[in-house]
DNA sequence: CGTCTTTGACCGGCGC
DNA sequence: GCGCCGGTCAAAGACG
């Protein structure tokens, strides 16, 4: 009983903290200008689901409720399909990179013409999702990496699911280790690390997977909670950004995102151009 | 020993 | 049809 409970009041912050979300994200809608910059924010540090999937999935969990609209709103390219598919460029620091609070899985490495530096392949960990990234170092500036996002994640990112439930709503293996500091991260020559948050056994992570897909679909919230992760739900706390669409976190530590969690004070980007959008 | 990365091979799309 | 190029596969090695 105590875990239905529980289970009911997460539900019910959680309904809270959506309307906060819509009520800030239209008043950005009446300012242009702050929503261009909002919708270049998101795009920034999200690997997931385009800003019209989470437009979309607002509009859908909150079917019936009038008062809150379909926030964002995504130029269509006039050719009918549309390409999940969106290009940031990444500020790196030493050898790391943001984690962006999914696992990748690389499998790929190819070094393209006319280009110094080879590009890496990466596929979404998650069995059931196809969500993938291009890393490419930048030949103009060797800090800056490329980074290429194809695809749309069907799940939480690890960390947001980690830091949102309620304590007692999963049972995590006491194998767990969750890191705090980039000295324990093992990080690649050239770009991000792997988030080591869960269970190492990769059988025991796809059930994890599979095991947090089907209860979060038993949600009344599942749709949305699927695809849209805190931190883009909470795009406006804790994070400042200046007129040059670059942003740090409030406490201008300059140190690297490598650890595992998803907390926007773990950000460091400098978003120097977005290239393209969906 | 299980998992992940590396890297050469392979395949398909595209331009000529 | 051919060659180039980017993307993916998969075997082997590295790592914890």
């Amino acid at each position: 009983m105590e875990e239905i409970e529980s289970e009911s009041n997460w539900l019910r912050e959680l309904e809270d903290e959506l309307s906060k979300d819509a009520e800030i994200f239209s008043e950005a809608i009446d300012a242009p200008q702050e929503s261009v910059v909002i919708n270049k924010l998101v795009s920034a540090v999200y690997s997931g689901p385009t800003i019209s999937d989470i437009a979309n999935a607002l509009a859908l969990s909150y079917e019936g409720q009038s008062k809150i609209q379909p926030i964002f709103s995504v130029p269509d390219k006039g050719h009918g399909k549309i390409e999940n598919k969106y290009t940031l460029k990444i500020k790196s620091c030493g050898n790391g990179l943001a984690d962006d609070g999914y696992k990748w899985r690389k499998y790929g490495q190819k070094s393209i013409k006319n280009s110094p530096n080879p590009r890496s392949y990466y596929r979404c960990t998650n069995p059931r999702c196809n969500a993938k990234k291009q890393v490419e170092r930048s030949t103009e500036d060797p800090e800056t990496l490329i980074v290429t996002y194809e695809g749309l994640h069907l799940h939480y990112t690890y960390s947001h699911f980690l830091l949102s439930r309620p304590q007692n709503a999963l049972h995590i293996p006491k194998k767990q280790k969750i890191q705090t500091s980039n000295s324990q991260q093992k990080i690649n020559e050239e770009d991000n690390p792997q988030p080591k948050g869960l269970t190492e056994n990769r059988e025991e992570r796809e059930q994890q997977d599979i095991m947090l897909q089907e209860e979060q679909t038993q949600t009344s919230q599942g749709l949305l909670e699927d695809i849209v992760p805190l931190f883009v739900r909470k795009p406006l706390s804790s994070i400042t950004y200046t007129d040059e669409a670059s942003f740090s976190s409030q406490d201008s530590s300059p140190s690297c995102s490598s650890s595992f969690s998803w907390s926007p004070t773990d950000f460091y980007f400098d978003v120097g151009i977005l290239s393209s959008i969906i």
